[in-house]
RNA sequence: GGGAAGAUACCAAAGUGGCCAACUGGGGCAGACUGUAAAUCUGCUGACUUAUGUCUUCGUAGGUUCGAAUCCUGCUCUUCCCA
């Protein structure tokens, strides 16, 4: 089996005006079309939504599983016995999955970090795990994902400068062992799987500079810019994405970890970048925030009480010209599930047309203006 | 008819002389949420207004007191028990 294959991605369109491309990424369980935006399903779900309505309804092309979680429960023993992830869950398109590095920075108050790995206590019941870039390749194996993420330390985005060099040290150490750990294990389903690096620096160009050379000399598949939306200024976010891409090699997907708002998601796009996975959707679907094509919408608020207008009158999922705002907005206030289920999959669908309509406009090189337009709807409080 | 208990802000419910514009929960209103310890969290919720000020409130009408949601009296209503 191949270890690295230069067919696995296809850059389709790049643009004069913008670094924003289009491409598709071709995995062992379907192909992606990119820019993409990749439903997060933590714990092998994505919160209130079934796989046909991720699949026929939101149109999601790959969606995320995360190490730390799925190692704690239910188990690599479990995945095993089932043959991965996609057996588990019965989604067959592709999945990728985070390695725990967010956890690292996450659950910072109950992990003690170490040159060998991070010990946690289990969210769950307090129980001690070691996770080092070594069994974390392997518990990602015992996954099945097609596309697993480099064990990492995302530091925050205060960190000082010093903090910064000495995490992405360690994050660059820990990188050579999972790709050599990676290297030497296989597959464990009959299907290729590839490993991603995470390229951190917190908000140093410098910094960033260092972990994409160093990233790019493992000639990988695909590229993650990770460690930003973590509380710095927005701007440097930004600036970090471009400086990163300068380096990232051109005919590589790059992945922006856990980012965005839709406006993020349009301004990464327009700087090179090709793969996004966010909790923002569901979740803040969950607590009542709905991205829509007019703005955005509190469906709590009072106004939308005897609102019976349409969730999204341009809204591509049967929830957004099935139900009213007035009713939505009942659901969630008085908590029930069915209310959050909506929300998510209408959110869900947003941002997937929201990309989907990007490589359109990419493709036919209007990406810019569209951008442009679509960044001033996207701000509208409603 | 007799007896007992009770009446507190939108609801429920603490508070039995000053630290009470009044605990707490719910509800309501608003905000937050970015590789998910999140169907979660935070703030506000008498009025005027925003100073750590004034005014009006604890069924109702009086009274005692420097001071009352808290003590006393009448009234009204509610619940329960006995006839």
């Amino acid at each position: 089996m191949p270890r690295y294959n230069d067919m696995k991605f296809d850059l389709l369109h790049t643009t004069e005006r913008s670094k924003a491309r289009a491409g598709l990424l071709h995995t062992c369980h379907g192909d992606i079309e990119t820019p993409i935006f990749m439903p997060v399903g933590t714990l092998g779900s994505v919160k209130g939504v079934h796989m046909r309505e991720l699949k026929q309804d939101i149109g999601a092309q790959i969606i995320l599983g995360n190490t730390y979680h799925l190692y704690l429960r239910p188990g690599t023993q479990i995945l095993e016995q089932v043959g991965g992830l996609h057996h588990f869950n019965s989604w067959d398109g592709p999945i990728l999955t985070d390695s725990g590095g967010f956890q690292v920075f996450s659950l910072s108050d109950i992990r003690k970090l170490a040159e060998e790995g991070v010990t946690f206590q289990s969210h769950i019941d307090g129980s001690r795990h070691q996770f080092t870039p070594e069994n974390v390749m392997e518990t990602q194996r015992s996954i099945g994902a097609d596309i697993i993420m480099a064990f990492d330390e995302c530091a925050p985005g205060t960190s000082t400068y010093e903090y910064a060099q000495k995490s992405l040290g360690l994050t660059q150490r820990w990188l050579e062992r999972c790709i050599h750990h990676f290297d030497e294990t296989k597959p464990l389903y009959g299907y290729e799987q590839t490993l991603f690096p995470i390229v951190q620096g917190c908000v140093y160009p410098d910094l960033r500079i260092k972990a994409a050379e160093h990233a790019a000399t493992f000639n990988r598949d695909g590229y993650a810019i990770g460690g930003l939306a973590v509380g710095e200024p927005e701007q440097d976010m930004y600036s970090m994405i471009e400086v990163v891409n300068e380096i990232l090699p051109q005919n590589k997907p790059r992945y922006l970890m856990g980012v965005g708002t839709p406006i993020n998601i349009l301004e990464a796009i327009d700087r090179g970048v090709d793969m996004f996975d966010c909790v923002m959707p569901t979740r803040n679907g969950r607590n009542g925030m709905l991205f829509t094509s007019k703005g955005v919408i509190n469906i709590r608020n009072q106004k939308w009480t005897s609102d019976f207008s349409v969730i999204d009158e341009n809204g591509t999922t049967f929830v957004d010209t099935q139900y009213n705002k007035a009713y939505l907005r009942h659901l969630i206030q008085s908590k029930e599930m069915l209310g959050a289920q909506i929300a998510s999959i209408h959110n869900l669908g947003f941002y997937l047309w929201l990309v989907k309509e990007a490589r359109r406009q990419i493709l036919k090189d209007t990406f810019k203006s569209w951008k442009e337009i679509m960044i001033k709807q996207l701000s509208v409080r409603l």
